[in-house]
RNA sequence: GGAGAGUUGGCGGAGUGGUCGAUCGCGGCGGUCUUGAAAACCGUUGACCCGCAAGGGUCCGGGGGUUCGAAUCCCUCACUCUCCGCCA
């Protein structure tokens, strides 16, 4: 939710930051006007409680006294009603306001490229090569095959279409990256792990943002009215929902010491609505896993902080040894609660595309004034952290990138130094 | 799943219709004393909203109701704990 003061204080310049995320000018001033309503109404009420309260202590001083207050009650009957009144139009108000803000994006960064979808987002650079082997690179459901490592049909009989059955040494290698990601993070990027629930409550998809507006994209349990995380950030941000870090109970957060998380998880989606976009194998499925980052920093370190998580997801490709690309999402490709976002894409040369396996987003105070989430300043006052996730990260993509890019002639493939003491083994044998 | 108890400020724990944002203790912060510290003593210590300010308002698990007036009475929902049952 971004800051109605900003709103009240400086229309112009955020309508017209607002406008580049194609937000309509007039439902900003629909947010100013309620907004003004709202001041009027508390302005009438609280006079009128005023005089409740006050007379409110005159009737119990006089009928204490044994005087007749008869009249007085009645009169102070009308004011109640009229105070009823006031506050329902009230709750009313602040509803729609709570609403209309709902809808409205965060303010996108300055430097980001505008523009109406990815057409217009910006390549910042490249990592690592990429050069075509002189043997044919297959895609990775013909490798998988070789491998005897996906089972896609038994898959469809277990559950449905999109989720994939991932064997032997396939598992091993997921259960070894899932490893190895964590053991980076942790040792070496200054993260806690976190092994959290799955399953969350409305109060939480509602804090990150995935409800009310994308229930469709989720699994829910009638039942119980739970629902299966898409990803990690969930539960992993909604921790600290409706807390302060105030250097007592929780961490504190300054400029130098940010608060950084890191969880694997299964992520659940149902993917409403791509059906036929890229479906092939394990590209878009409904359950995956992934590592996440989530961090709570400092306002005045966010978007340095969110150069300092790409480059955390980063190393975590350059590790790999693969190829990939950075990209700087224009105003319209960001998602909705992020003020800047980076998108890291592997190259699938057997797929011939890039495959984004990491988000890292920045969304400063806009998360955190919809979760409470808030930390005590070295001056003293309480106010909202920023946030900050990334993927660090999905699983699936990962591996098909891996399996291409470090195919051998042979129909091997080789692993890179770094997991082979997690995999046990240096290379991936075909089985046929 | 069955039965019972509970939910009050950072924590513990009072408070069953009025002057209660809430006794008290602990903890925190400031001070006195001390070479320093401890102890003792004194003071102070919630969040949010409206307002330039003065000031005002709201909040005792959530929501609704009764009343001139609700932490206190009624309804409802959620959660926690204890015992029993079941269980990896």
């Amino acid at each position: 939710m971004i800051d109605i003061k900003r709103i009240r204080d400086e229309f112009d310049a955020t309508a017209a930051q607002l406008a580049r995320r194609g937000v309509e000018q007039e439902k900003v001033a629909k947010a100013r006007d309620l907004d003004a309503k709202r001041r009027a109404l508390i302005g009438e009420t609280e006079t009128l409680k005023q005089q409740r309260n006050s007379a409110s202590k005159e009737i119990g001083a006089a009928a204490k006294a044994g005087q007749d207050v008869s009249a007085a009650k009645e009169k102070m009957r009308a004011i109640g009603d009229r105070i009823a009144e006031i506050d329902r139009e009230l709750a009313q108000v602040e509803v729609d306001l709570r609403e209309t803000l709902l809808m409205i994006p965060n303010i996108p960064a300055p430097e980001i490229p505008t523009g109406p979808d990815s057409a217009t987002n910006k390549v910042v650079r490249h990592v690592g090569e990429w050069k075509d082997p002189a043997y044919p690179i297959p895609d990775h459901m013909q490798i998988g095959e070789r491998l005897g490592i996906f089972d896609f049909p038994r898959g469809v009989k277990l559950t449905g279409t999109g989720f994939p059955i991932i064997l032997g040494q396939g598992a091993k290698l997921q259960r070894a990256l899932i490893q190895y990601m964590l053991d980076l993070h942790c040792q070496k990027q200054g993260y806690t792990e976190m092994l959290p629930p799955f399953i969350v409550n409305s109060a939480s998809m509602t804090g990150t943002g995935q409800l009310p507006k994308f229930a469709e994209d989720l699994y829910h349990s009638n039942a119980d009215d739970f629902w299966l995380i898409p990803t990690a950030e969930v539960p992993v941000t909604n921790y600290y929902r409706d807390d302060v870090f105030d250097g007592v109970k929780l961490p504190k957060i300054t400029p130098e010491s940010p608060v950084k998380l890191t969880a694997y998880t299964p992520c659940f989606r149902r993917e409403a609505g791509s059906a036929g976009k890229m479906t092939r194998g394990m590209l878009r499925v409904h359950q995956f896993d992934k590592v996440e980052m989530v961090n709570f920093v400092h306002p005045s370190t966010s978007f340095q902080q969110l150069e300092t998580l790409v480059h955390e997801a980063e190393e975590v490709l350059t590790g790999l040894g693969l190829h990939f690309r950075v990209l700087m999402l224009s105003s319209g490709d960001m998602g909705f609660s992020a003020a800047k976002c980076y998108d890291l894409e592997l190259w699938a040369p057997g797929e011939q595309q890039w495959l984004e396996v990491s988000s890292c987003s920045c969304f400063t105070d806009y998360q955190a004034r919809r979760l409470n989430c808030r930390f005590k300043d070295s001056d003293g006052k309480t106010k909202l952290v920023h946030t900050l996730n990334g993927s660090g990260v999905a699983l699936p993509r990962l591996m098909v990138a891996l399996l291409e890019q470090h195919l051998q002639e042979d129909g091997s493939v080789l692993l890179p130094e770094v997991l082979r003491p997690y995999f046990g083994a240096d290379r991936l044998l075909p089985v046929k």
